[in-house]
DNA sequence: GTCTATAATAGGATAGAC
DNA sequence: GTCTATCCTATTATAGAC
């Protein structure tokens, strides 16, 4: 993006910590041109409408990331245990077994809710649908497979909320641990 | 708390619900103002360290709130299973049925995640311990019932925040409706 | 206990030079 | 593509009258 500084990837990145730690409204433009290393008007260059083109910029980003690290492995083939498993571990490390808050749900609360709800949705429905995809490969039915990714997404954000409260870190892990178990139907075999 | 308008309850009030829309960070003094029809040199009158004084106010009330309609009845006699099927059905009010945030959750996240953490932490603290009560009474251990109970809070937080990301309270009717039976035992016989 | 007025600062956004 | 400088508004906070 800059002749010599980051990459528009890289500038993302810094941009998508911030809003990650400080959500929409306690994102500052300040600090986010200290996390990027560039000016109020160099970000307005590259993200004409301020904030909301860079978090606009940070959620494709992250659909993106996301749909690399955890949707693409959820929808390969191989035993679906292995499968939530590989999720699991990969959220571990995404969330930092639960010190870091998640975007999204930072997002949904305070006064962006509505704001980016075409995008969080689209994502959030992708993860449910490529979690219930494996979730079908151990077994389910369809709807029950929904139902239980649905459960599952929410089971990761509620435990980031909680272990963020609690300032306990176990609460998240357990929770993460839990969640083949509490997902997967009791023997599965797979293809 | 004036003279004539409203007593500090009803201020209170007035500035929770701002803060559980807007969050900490969302939360503005000129809204803060409005919602409680005093003017910001009043409210500095009654919470001279501005808005945290108010959050910590909106949190001491919450948690009266909470112990009343939530916490004390989970630790009444009674069915396991009707104490929970109350709290399931106080919240789902609470929340409007999933349309309405937590003052929690958003105070976790945003810039707010640290600053009320010791008011967090014992409100979400006596509210699992207030759940394992009842659990404990339907025939789980006392290790048992704090993990559901934990479990449990998560998945009511993660609830809404999914409700709110995809914009489906049927999200949060559900994960509400299904607890009894994931948080109690198969069989329970009660005093 | 509330108000108007005011200050001081931070936040969002733009102009124009380089 | 980035910067400095600037602008305007919102935000937090206070002073002082009633």
């Amino acid at each position: 993006m800059p002749a010599a500084l980051l990459s528009r990837d890289d500038v993302i990145e810094r941009l998508m910590r911030v809003v990650r730690r400080n959500g929409y409204d306690g994102a500052s433009l300040a600090e986010l041109s200290k996390a990027t290393g560039l000016g109020k008007s160099s970000l307005y260059h590259h993200f004409p409408d301020g904030k909301d083109d860079m978090v606009r910029a940070v959620l494709q980003r992250l659909e993106r990331d996301l749909r690399e690290a955890v949707f693409d492995p959820l929808r390969q083939p191989g035993p679906a245990r292995r499968r939530v498993a590989d999720m699991v571990k990969t959220l571990d490390e995404y969330y930092r077994g639960g010190r870091e808050a998640c975007v999204l749900g930072n997002l949904v609360l305070g006064t962006s809710r509505t704001r980016f709800r075409p995008q969080l949705r689209a994502i959030f429905d992708e993860w449910i649908d490529a979690l219930a995809v494996a979730l079908v490969d151990a077994g389910l039915s369809k709807a029950a497979a929904r139902r239980r990714a649905e459960d599952a997404v929410m089971r990761i954000e509620g435990a980031l909320i909680l272990a963020g409260g609690m300032d306990d870190v176990s609460l998240f892990g357990r929770a993460l641990k839990q969640l083949p178990d509490e997902l997967l139907p009791p023997t599965s075999a797979k293809p």
